[in-house]
DNA sequence: CTGTATCCACTTTGATACTG
DNA sequence: CAGTATCAAAGTGGATACAG
């Protein structure tokens, strides 16, 4: 556990919890939906696992969280006292959206952006059956260079090696662009009309894929004047 | 400055900042008004004055607080940035007091308690003139089992000796009732009714006295059902 | 898939004393 | 009042390999 602040103050007996490196990070994949072991790995692939594993067993011993299992399923579920943990994490997103816009190299992966947009896919808005978006960063180390998300009706995977199916629409853009316009700091128009972000394809599936995306949660928030 | 996330979420960016270690209990002082550093050192007594020192340079760094020189007044205010992080603080503290009831005996500082209390003295409820309050907890070690509270129309302090002048009433009390008090854990009529609190002095004064104090802020938050 | 075990380098903190 | 200097101890986290 974090050591103790020796005050009685809620918010000193709340940071003994939630100061510890990586807790509310583990918190906010909750709140995102992310229940499995490995779901969260994927949302805070920086962690060992081993340190993941210390700070759910940490979670549930402060009844933030519970460990379900169900058959051969292992969920982490949060309780009502995490779920209320919800509106914390969205004021810390929101004022770190309001003042902390510049981001350096290290925070830009791939990989957490492709993960973050598989979440918030509107499924409604892409078309039936099985579409394939694939992302290019010229950026990028040749690794990390091209993702897919394959999208079926109520599903989607993110994959780092050619799926092999047909490629919908293909966007093209510097990582560093793709992730201000997911976090709301530079709108699509604004992108496309630039042409810092690029979408090939069909013209009418290029018109319409920007529109698949949900864009973070804290995208909407408004910045500072 | 805390070690990096690698991820662009904005409630990482955050937390790279705030979750260090006794950062966001600064921050939470300045919100409640202080702005010297031996002021701010008294709502963090046990943070060396180096580590203090540390966390106000990262927080001006950040853009959180600024360093202000006037005259030979050294003071630390919150930015507008800063400022913005009272909803997060809020949050916490809300938090904190519904799901994290339970307090050690090392939560229990008489110190912080009466600094507490000295900032949410109601003046207007306090008569003219000078009153002294004193607080005495039995079941503590006798170096701070008694305190005072000097109130003047303006101003309070703090005394862990007898500041000498007559005292209007004394609140005599385990330590941990009080703070329950304090804190909205446990009402004072529950807690004068049990004993839990006893309150000497002349009848009229006595009456008043627990109206002189607003209690914490987090005190009026509903508890879970 | 869901973790645990181990090990070490590094950082962070706390304690204490001291200064302009 | 407003800090710095110093130093040892503790603990934290990262990497990697492995297990049920």
């Amino acid at each position: 556990m974090g050591s103790t602040y020796g005050q009685f103050c809620p918010v000193a007996k709340a940071m003994e919890l939630l100061d510890e490196r990586w807790t509310l990070l583990i918190v906010r994949e909750m709140v995102a939906g992310s229940r499995r072991f490995n779901e969260l790995r994927r949302g805070v692939p920086r962690m060992s696992p081993t340190l993941l594993s210390k700070r759910l067993h940490q979670l549930v011993r402060a009844g933030v969280a519970e460990k379900r299992i169900e058959g051969k399923d292992v969920l982490y579920v949060l309780t009502p006292a995490g779920e209320e943990l919800r509106p914390v994490v969205e004021a810390l997103g929101a004022w770190g959206t309001r003042w902390i816009g510049e981001l350096g190299e290290e925070d830009l992966d791939p990989k957490l952006l492709l993960w973050d947009m598989h979440r918030r896919i509107d499924h409604g808005a892409v078309p039936e059956g099985r579409t394939v978006v694939q992302f290019e960063f010229p950026d990028v180390p040749a690794q990390t260079r091209r993702w897919w998300l394959v999208i079926t009706s109520d599903d989607a995977d993110v994959c780092d090696a050619d799926p092999g199916y047909d490629v919908a629409v293909t966007f093209t853009a510097s990582l560093r662009s793709l992730i201000r316009v997911w976090r709301g700091d530079l709108g699509w128009s604004d992108a496309l009309r630039a042409g810092s972000v690029k979408v090939n394809g069909p013209e009418a599936l290029r018109r319409a894929a920007p529109g698949w995306f949900t864009l973070s949660t804290f995208a909407p928030v408004p910045r500072p004047a």
